[in-house]
RNA sequence: GCCGGUGUAGCUCAGGGGUAGAGCGUUUCCUUGGUAAGGAAGAGGUCACGGGUUCAAAUCCCGUCAUUGGCUCCA
């Protein structure tokens, strides 16, 4: 006998060799029927395998990630052997769960494939599903594993199983189906009542682009029906907030061929919300403590030999512009650091000017591949929020503390609480390509990771992931269809100071070597943006959005009384406009709507009698009649309840 | 950069070897209205660009550019 604890703490006493599938249904029948797998002790497992030895024991159903991803793991199976039948020959890659579905890697040789042929595979997959299939575990010796592959064909399991150790290599069969795997998977592939192909696209065997690339078919799966609709609908929410779709709709910004890919035209709405959004930091970093200051958008190629840039990405940036003298060249700037280090040198510098915080909205440049554009996520001119801070080893941590309540005041502001934290290492075995000493790598990787723990930041740590000049904290956020991007960076530098030969004369009067940090809490504006739109889903806070108020005189009657509302919201700074067309009123609310104005005013043949406005609020609400300035309080009100003032305590 | 998809009116899209369609928007006129679409008429397109096949190409083929889903990359 053995003991098994579960998560509530009963212990139960059950034969050696008993399966937690065995103990699901001892529990309840409902419960066996949702078992997908268990963890038992910290290891996940089949529901299936026997226990051995007294642990804890935790079942997982769909509620559960971990049970999630069993079942989609298992769907990639049910996928490849859906695919083996109609496509007989293909060769597989792997084929794992991701956060949202599975994916399969296949060589597909011969055959062609398109999104056009999901259907069936999707009818194949069902009817093997029904087939209520067992996944049979086996374990599996080195030389057998390699013999069946080898009979199949599959080159790319071998090379797996190559990097596998003998004694330790299971498969995993079912129906007509086996695979290198080691599991877990879900007791039988009748749990998976329903199937969605997404798209399908190329990767890269082992993500390395020299290696062949394969097609990646994506899906996901669910154990009810309704799931699969309640998700679609979900993605289709997603589309509606995609940036790209609502940055056309609502005219912030655009693309044009003859200017370049990559580069975007702010139109007037765009160009006059990202200017406010820089106002709002520009007013916190003056709190802060920091000084704006201004750099060319070219700069010498020697800057950036200086900096080493050049022999680091020179050949896959924007080539040097050259000018009629002989041998003279410029780049266009792809950051502004070395143009700051500049500035810092301008005049001797003493311990008392440290910290010195030296911010710029700077624009730049960077010839990144084609294929990686995306709308104004990822382009090819763009501004930075940058700033670096100059200060002594013993600053260091205080100031990245400073820093990091910024970007929190930032995305408390526009209520971005869903972000994750990545500290940046380096890697744990190779150091070569890291410039700079092992001693200072080492005290500002310490000085991140205490500044997180001290503000009580969850943070994820990646090795390997560190810029070649410092380790760095990494803000991401997600975007509406679920894509991470990084926003707000803080990057230590020890390198740059270095380079550029930067000194401060210290208490002691010698000559010592400041340390850089490098932060933009926006990341770029361009990004940023873009991260807000969908986030907002286009319904951008009072305080930044275009157009704030927009009167609707019922009828040409009353379009004097509009112009005179217009004047006085004017000389409030509230940015309202008239919708004088010559258009019932229940059209102009619904254009109103569209526009996702927050604010409307109605004004008729009742208000102008009474000197009043009708309030609207986007979304519906109807707030009554009020006076002018009544409505102007509304509205201070709401953009001072929305942007706090910044206080760095 | 790589592998797929796409490119038709300002926008969203249908069509498809015999020189072009819808809805929305826009313009003009009528309507002067009360909390999510009033009516009528008109304008608007070298069907991304360049080649090729053909009696004939927007349609088929090739190339280029842009865009898009991924991959790789991201100072």
């Amino acid at each position: 006998m053995i003991k098994v604890t579960l998560p509530d703490g009963t212990i139960k006493s059950v034969n050696k060799g008993t399966s937690a599938m065995h103990i699901a249904r001892e529990i309840s029948e409902g419960l066996a029927r949702n078992v997908l797998a268990c963890l038992v002790d910290d290891d996940i497992r089949d529901a299936n395998r026997p226990l051995e030895h007294d642990c804890q024991l935790t079942l997982l159903t769909w509620n559960d990630t971990l049970g999630k991803q069993t079942m989609w793991h298992s769907s990639a199976h049910l996928m490849a052997e859906a695919l083996e039948s109609i496509y007989p020959g293909i060769k597989l890659g792997i084929g794992p769960a991701i956060e949202n579905g599975f994916y399969y890697d296949v060589d597909f040789g011969d055959y062609t494939i398109s999104s056009d042929d999901f259907v069936k595979i999707e009818a194949k997959m069902l009817e093997l599903a029904r087939q209520k299939n067992e996944f049979k575990r086996q374990a599996i010796s080195k030389q057998e594993a390699t013999t069946y592959f080898q009979q199949k064909g599959d080159e790319f399991k071998l090379e797996l199983i190559d990097g596998l150790e003998d004694g330790n290599i299971t498969f995993y069969t079912q129906g007509q189906f086996t695979d290198l795997c080691k599991g877990p998977h879900i007791p039988n592939t009748s749990f998976i009542k329903s199937v969605k192909l997404l798209n399908i696209a190329g990767a890269y065997w082992k993500g390395d682009e020299n290696n062949k690339q394969l097609t990646r078919i994506y899906g996901i799966s669910f154990p009810k029906k309704k799931e699969l609709t309640e998700y679609l609908e979900l993605i289709e929410e997603a589309k509606k907030r995609d940036h790209r779709k609502l940055g056309k709709e609502l005219e912030l910004f655009a693309f044009s061929q003859k200017v370049g890919q990559g580069l975007p035209l702010w139109l007037p709405k765009g160009a006059a919300l990202r200017e406010r959004l820089e106002n709002f930091l520009k007013k916190a970093q003056k709190l802060a403590g920091y000084e704006q200051v201004i750099t060319p958008h070219i700069g010498s190629k020697e800057l950036y030999v200086c900096s080493g840039h050049y022999a680091k990405y020179g050949a896959d940036s924007f080539q040097p512009i050259h000018t009629p003298a002989e041998g003279e060249e410029f780049l266009l700037k792809p950051m502004n650091c070395p143009h700051h280090c500049e500035i810092y040198k301008t005049k001797p510098r003493s311990y008392k000017d440290l910290p010195l915080r030296m911010a710029e909205f700077g624009t730049v440049y960077r010839y990144e591949q084609s294929g990686e554009l995306h709308g104004l996520s990822r382009v090819r001119g763009f501004t930075q929020d940058d700033a670096h801070i100059f200060c002594t080893q013993e600053q260091l941590k205080t100031e990245f503390i400073k820093v990091i309540d910024l970007v929190l005041y930032i995305f408390k502001t526009l209520k971005f609480d869903q972000f994750t934290a990545q500290i940046s290492l380096r890697d744990l075995e190779n150091h070569d390509k890291y410039i700079g000493s092992k001693e200072n790598w080492e005290k500002a990787e310490s000085a991140i990771i205490e500044a997180c723990r001290k503000k009580g930041i969850e943070t994820s740590i990646e090795y390997g992931e560190a810029a070649f000049y410092g380790p760095k904290l990494d803000f991401m956020v997600k975007d509406a269809l679920g894509r991470h991007w990084q926003l707000g960076t803080i990057q230590i530098d020890y390198n740059l100071p270095e380079r550029f030969e930067l000194e401060y004369i210290g208490s002691d009067n010698k000559s010592h070597r400041p340390i850089m940090i490098h932060r933009a809490p926006f990341g770029s504006m361009e990004r940023f943006i873009s991260v807000l739109i969908e986030h907002c889903a286009g319904n951008f806070p009072l305080w930044l959005t275009p157009n704030q108020v927009l009167i609707l005189p019922i009828s040409e009657k009353y379009h004097e009384y509009a112009e005179n509302i217009l004047n006085m919201l004017n000389n409030y700074d509230i940015r309202a406009h008239i919708d004088d067309r010559a258009e019932k009123a229940g059209r102009k609310i619904r254009d109103a709507e569209i526009s996702k104005t927050p604010y409307m005013l109605i004004v008729g043949e009742k208000e102008e009698s009474n000197n009043e406005v009708s309030v609207r609020k986007h979304g519906g609400q109807d707030l009554g009649s009020m006076e002018v300035q009544m409505f102007v309080d509304l509205i201070n009100k709401e953009i001072d309840s929305l942007l706090e003032k910044f206080d760095q305590n």
